[in-house]
DNA sequence: TTGAAAGCGCTAACAA
DNA sequence: TTGTTAGCGCTTTCAA
């Protein structure tokens, strides 16, 4: 048997297809009995509507694109990508919209998002862990709605974004590790061209000042493994160091290693301060010492912006919020 | 201006309609005169097909409805929603289709999902991590073709999946424990109505047999402080053990801090073995000796399986793959 | 090999 | 407050 559409709807109820047009999209226009009787004619025949048939006159899809680029490693472990999509996919449904992923890795898939997205098969794009100077971004500029989960690099006042302040989560650890009395305090830094890479070395500058000399920064591309060569070249050109601020807890995790092999103790010798919080925070050896950041709470006001702007909002204000110190073993 | 139509295209090239519409289609009777002229109208004004419209008359939807259960805390980690999405997502936008995320978390999001199915929005299913009874199994069997990425316990002949031979992979943990000389071997497994938390220890029996005693059984949550109860559990109840399979390695974790704060040297007092060779496994300390599963294979046999039945296939076969053993330095 | 034309199911403008 | 109706853009017979 045939899905049934709006007109069986219409002919149980003893309506026109208008009149349940009506009621489904919420026009005040339909009178308690019609409405009654259209709901009752709903339930019976089970009737859903077809969205194909909607959109093609409405123009709008019901959609929203999650784009991933999927830079560095982090990827695989990113939290950010999980928490992300259960919030947007939780908010999206209760608008009765839908999340369809798409992956810009390369040339061909960068493409075949511009395609999909200017082709009119999304009402607003969500925008993940973009590169700086992505392509992408402007080729997306002349299309629906676009934000970012995390400030897009040089596109901050084009691209609207909800972020965690990371610059504030650096300085926070910062401050802390001067604050346990720390002199000598080194860092590694993520990549110098993502959000985290860039603002968490600014925090820990702000703090440090001039203390905070190249001698003392080793830059890492979020890996595990890069974090263990960085620390093992801080050791090398500064063996007085006493802490290090680690821009990520998973390099943290390399950078433990780096300690136990040059023969530290940690926090003795070497205070080592993560950031994320993630679930290897407290699978090393002692426990990271890290920020946490609010996840959740940036991928929901990241939604509320692209909602306002698929809604009409001209313009939104970007959003950034607080991390939070959270204090182990290892510093 | 607007989006352009097929009949712009029609109109560019000299042909009516129904031409552009067999060219796009694939259909064989397009003189080589036409083609080109349809080709060239095409880049010409950046058509790109309206997939509503489209829908509307072949009732096929170009989309897969991946439905993600969020049971356990071991979502927020597992590498197989983000390996399986980007794999799905790449084979699906090979052939022009593309993946929307539901989540299946209450009975809400429930019955959304069977509305959304049913009403003919997805050409086909795409289960992930399925409870054992999810009412949602049944509810899905009269619409499109589903499969699940690893078994859905109780309905696996109902639905076709591709998975990770768990039992195989406890196999090789256990005789490798066994061949390091190791004489009172326990286990750590998942929960016990997950196929992970099942086929380990099924595995984990095979070889010990009758030496499997209920006493050096633990069972967690997948979360890592489980890891750390059971493991302090089994300490207690069998002070004797010289080694345990921990279900996974972020479990592991958490036995890995039970017993260096019960005192025990790893691996020389006890061996540990994980499950997963996730990134925890080479963060933590010692490193973990585990079992590497083909998450990647697995992924792509499963939309493999999915794309089959969508073409037509009336029947698949589940798709079952080995797992490696990886030496590290806990066993 | 091609064109013409009939819908697919729905919304929205208009008339009643 | 309701019914009628004209498309939205596309595929797919059917005839030519």
């Amino acid at each position: 048997m045939k899905r049934p559409t709006i007109h069986d709807v219409a002919a149980a109820a003893g309506v026109s297809r208008g009149t349940v047009s009506r009621l489904l999209n919420g026009d005040k226009y339909v009178s308690p009995a019609a409405r009654a009787a259209i709901e009752r004619a709903i339930s019976e025949t089970g009737y859903v509507v077809n969205r194909a048939a909607r959109s093609l006159v409405t123009q709008r899809t019901g959609t929203v694109a999650m784009v991933m680029s999927e830079p560095h490693a982090k990827f695989f472990e990113d939290p950010n990508y999980s928490t992300l999509t259960r919030v947007a996919v939780r908010m999206l449904a209760e608008r009765d919209m839908s999340l369809v992923m798409m992956l810009a890795g390369d040339e061909g898939d960068r493409e075949r998002v511009v395609r999909y997205v200017r082709g009119g098969h999304a009402d607003g794009v969500l925008l993940v862990s973009t590169h700086a100077g992505d392509p992408l971004v402007d080729a997306l500029a002349a299309g629906p709605p676009a934000v970012s989960c995390g400030a897009v690099i040089g596109r901050e006042t084009i691209i609207p974004y909800a972020a965690t302040d990371e610059r504030l989560g650096a300085r926070q650890m910062a401050e802390y590790l001067v604050g346990q009395g720390r002199r000598r305090i080194a860092m590694i830094t993520g990549p110098m061209d993502t959000p985290g890479g860039i603002q968490r070395l600014e925090g820990f500058a702000d703090v440090l000042g001039r203390k905070a000399s190249r001698k003392l920064i080793a830059h890492g591309d979020w890996t595990q493994a890069s974090g263990e060569r960085g620390m093992a070249e801080l050791l090398a050109r500064a063996p007085d160091l006493d802490a290090v601020f680690v821009a990520s807890d998973l390099m943290a995790a390399g950078a433990l290693a780096a300690l136990r092999a040059a023969g530290r103790r940690v926090p003795d010798d070497v205070a080592v301060g993560g950031f994320d919080d993630s679930s290897v925070a407290v699978s090393t050896h002692p426990p990271l010492t890290t920020i946490r950041q609010p996840l959740a709470e940036v991928a929901q006001e990241t939604i509320r912006l692209l909602l306002a702007l698929i809604d009409g909002a001209g313009h939104v204000d970007p959003v950034v919020l607080p991390t939070e110190l959270v204090i182990r073993e290892s510093a």
